[in-house]
RNA sequence: GUGGGUGUAGCUCAGCAGGCUAGAGCACCAGGUUGUGGCCCUGGGGGUCGUGGGUUCAAGUCCCAUCACUCACCCCA
C-alpha cells in the first residue's frame, strides 16, 4: 500500500465540528471591526523577502530564524508572511492610501507562517486577526487599539485577562536610554546569559524582558526607561494612561515589556490570560518609523495582532460555550421495496422542493434500510424525518416525525413545505 | 536550534520479569423488529504493533538508529 501523505509539521486541518467555532470568532471579529471603523484588507500571503527583512527588522528572531523563505521560478526570493503589519504597510503605500483622508484604519484576518518548533498554542501556520491605523499620532488611537482587542475578547466571553502596557520611546529617547542601559549592564556582562550578551549588541532593550532569573537579578537598579522618555513621548504615554483610565479596562504598566519586533516605538502592549503562562493572546503597539523604512513618507501607525489559535485555546480553558447556532434539518426516509424506483424519484423531487424553500434537507444516498436510515437521521441530528413509503405515495400524504419528541403525524403532500416552514420557525 | 515524553484498530487505550491465531471500549456496517432512530442483545469489517536494523529458539514487549507526534525552553500570536 502506498503511504498516506500527512500534513506538514506545524499545520493542521480544521474539520467540521471545529470550524464552526472559527466561523463564530471570525464573525465577532468582523462585527467589532465595523463598530470601531476598521475596513478589511486582504493582502498576499507571500511577499518579497526584503519587505520583512526591512520591516520586521534584520536582528529579530522572526527574520533570523523563523521565516519560510524560498526562491520562486523566476529566481526572486519570496517569504510566506510571518506577520501582517509589514504587508499592510506595503499595501498602504503601493495603493496610495496615504493620499486618502487619514487616518486609514484596516483589519486583516488570515494565516501567518513561522518556522518554529510547534507546541501548545504555536503552529507553523497560525492565524491572526490584526488591525492597523495609519496617519494619526493621537494617543486616543493607541487606546482605541487596546480597547478593540479587549472588547473582542470580552465579546467572545473571555475573562481574567491581563493587559500590560509600556512605552519604549521614539528612536531618539530610545537610543539615549539604550546607551545608558548598555553602560549599566556592561559591568555585569559576564553574569548575563549568552543570549543577552548578543542582545546587548543588537538591541539592548531586549535584555529587559529576558526570562532568565539570572539576568533579571542583574537588572536590579538598572536605569528606568520612563526617566529617559523625551517630553513628547512622555506626554504621549501619560495621555495613553489617562485615556485608559476612562475605560473600565484594568491595565498594568510593565517596564520590562519590550516586544521582539523592531518597529515598535512609544506605546507597546500585550494581553495575556491571567494564570499559567500560555503565551500572549495579543500584542501590538505604535510604530512611527515603519512606513518610512518601507519607502514611504514619515507616517505614524499603530496596530495589534491577535492569535486566533490562542484565543480558541483560552476559550476552551475557560470553558466558554460559544453560541453556535445550527439550523434544524430534515431527513427524508424512504420505506418500501417493490416500488423503490417511484419512491426514489419522489424523494428526489421532495428534496428539491424543500431546498428551494430554503429548508435544510437530506436523503439517504447509501441504499440503507428504513431502520438504518432512521438511525442515520438521528445520528446526524435531524430534527424531523419525513417518511415516504408506498402507502404515502398512494395516499398523497407524508409522515413527519419529530425526532426529539418521538411523535409523528401525517401531513398532506401538497402542504408539506408550508407545514415544515411554519414548524421550523416555531422552534 | 536545545531538552523531556509518547508511537498497538478510525478514536481512547490494555497487552502481565520477552512465549499460543494481538485485545477492550467507543465509532462504523448488518441483524434481532421484511414501515421507524436514541437503550439493549448478537454478529461483521478493519491492525505492515511508526520505520529500519540488532539480540534471542522466540520481539508488540529488550537494545540501537531513524521518522512522526507531543510538551517545554528560546522567541512570539
Amino acid at each position: 500500500m502506498v503511504s498516506v501523505i500527512k500534513a506538514p509539521r506545524g499545520t493542521k486541518d480544521l474539520l467540521p465540528g471545529e470550524i464552526e467555532k472559527w466561523h463564530y470568532v471570525e464573525k465577532v471579529a468582523r462585527e467589532i471591526s465595523e463598530v470601531y471603523g476598521y475596513h478589511e484588507i486582504r493582502i498576499p500571503i507571500f511577499e518579497h523577502t526584503e519587505l520583512f527583512q526591512r520591516g520586521v527588522g534584520e536582528t529579530t528572531d522572526v527574520v533570523q530564524k523563523e521565516m519560510y523563505t524560498f526562491e520562486d521560478r523566476g529566481g526572486r526570493s519570496v517569504t510566506l508572511r510571518p506577520e501582517g503589519t509589514a504587508g499592510v504597510v506595503r499595501a498602504y503605500l503601493e495603493n496610495h492610501l496615504n493620499n486618502q483622508p487619514q487616518p486609514i484604519k484596516l483589519y486583516y484576518l488570515g494565516p501567518m507562517f513561522r518556522y518554529d518548533r510547534p507546541q501548545a498554542g504555536r503552529m507553523r501556520q497560525f492565524h491572526q486577526l490584526g488591525i492597523e491605523a495609519f496617519g494619526s499620532r493621537d494617543p486616543a488611537l493607541d487606546v482605541e487599539v487596546i480597547c478593540y482587542s479587549y472588547n473582542f475578547f470580552s465579546k467572545l466571553g473571555l475573562r481574567d485577562l491581563k493587559i500590560l502596557v509600556n512605552s519604549v520611546g521614539c528612536s531618539q529617547c530610545r537610543s539615549v536610554y539604550g546607551r545608558a542601559l548598555t553602560g549599566f549592564i556592561e559591568e555585569r556582562r559576564e553574569s548575563l546569559c549568552n543570549n543577552c550578551q548578543d542582545r546587548l549588541e543588537q538591541n539592548p532593550l531586549r535584555v529587559l524582558d529576558c526570562k532568565e532569573p539570572g539576568c533579571q537579578a542583574q537588572l536590579e537598579g538598572a536605569p528606568d526607561i520612563h526617566a529617559y522618555l523625551c517630553a513628547e513621548c512622555s506626554e504621549h504615554f501619560q495621555l495613553v494612561q489617562d485615556y485608559l483610565e476612562l475605560t473600565d479596562i484594568e491595565f498594568e504598566i510593565n517596564k520590562q515589556l519590550v516586544r521582539g519586533l523592531d518597529y515598535y516605538t512609544q506605546t507597546v502592549f500585550e494581553i495575556i490570560p491571567n494564570g499559567p503562562d500560555q503565551g500572549s493572546l495579543a500584542g501590538g503597539g505604535r510604530y512611527s518609523n515603519l512606513v518610512e523604512v518601507c519607502g514611504g513618507p514619515s507616517t505614524p501607525g499603530v496596530g495589534v495582532a491577535i492569535g486566533l489559535e490562542r484565543v480558541l485555546m483560552a476559550l476552551q480553558e475557560q470553558g466558554v460555550q460559544l453560541p453556535l447556532k445550527q439550523r434544524k434539518k430534515i431527513y427524508i426516509v424512504t420505506a418500501g421495496g417493490e416500488q423503490s424506483g417511484d419512491l426514489d424519484r419522489e424523494a428526489v423531487r421532495l428534496l428539491l422542493e424543500l431546498r428551494d424553500a430554503d429548508i435544510p434537507a437530506e436523503k439517504d444516498l447509501m441504499g440503507r434500510s428504513l431502520k438504518s436510515q432512521m438511525k442515520h437521521a438521528g445520528r446526524i441530528g435531524a430534527s424531523y424525518v419525513i417518511i415516504l413509503g408506498t402507502e404515502e405515495l398512494q395516499s398523497g400524504t407524508l409522515l413527519v416525525r419529530d425526532m426529539n419528541k418521538g411523535e409523528q403525524s401525517p401531513i398532506s403532500r401538497d402542504r408539506i413545505v408550508e407545514y415544515l416552514k411554519a414548524t421550523l420557525q416555531e422552534d
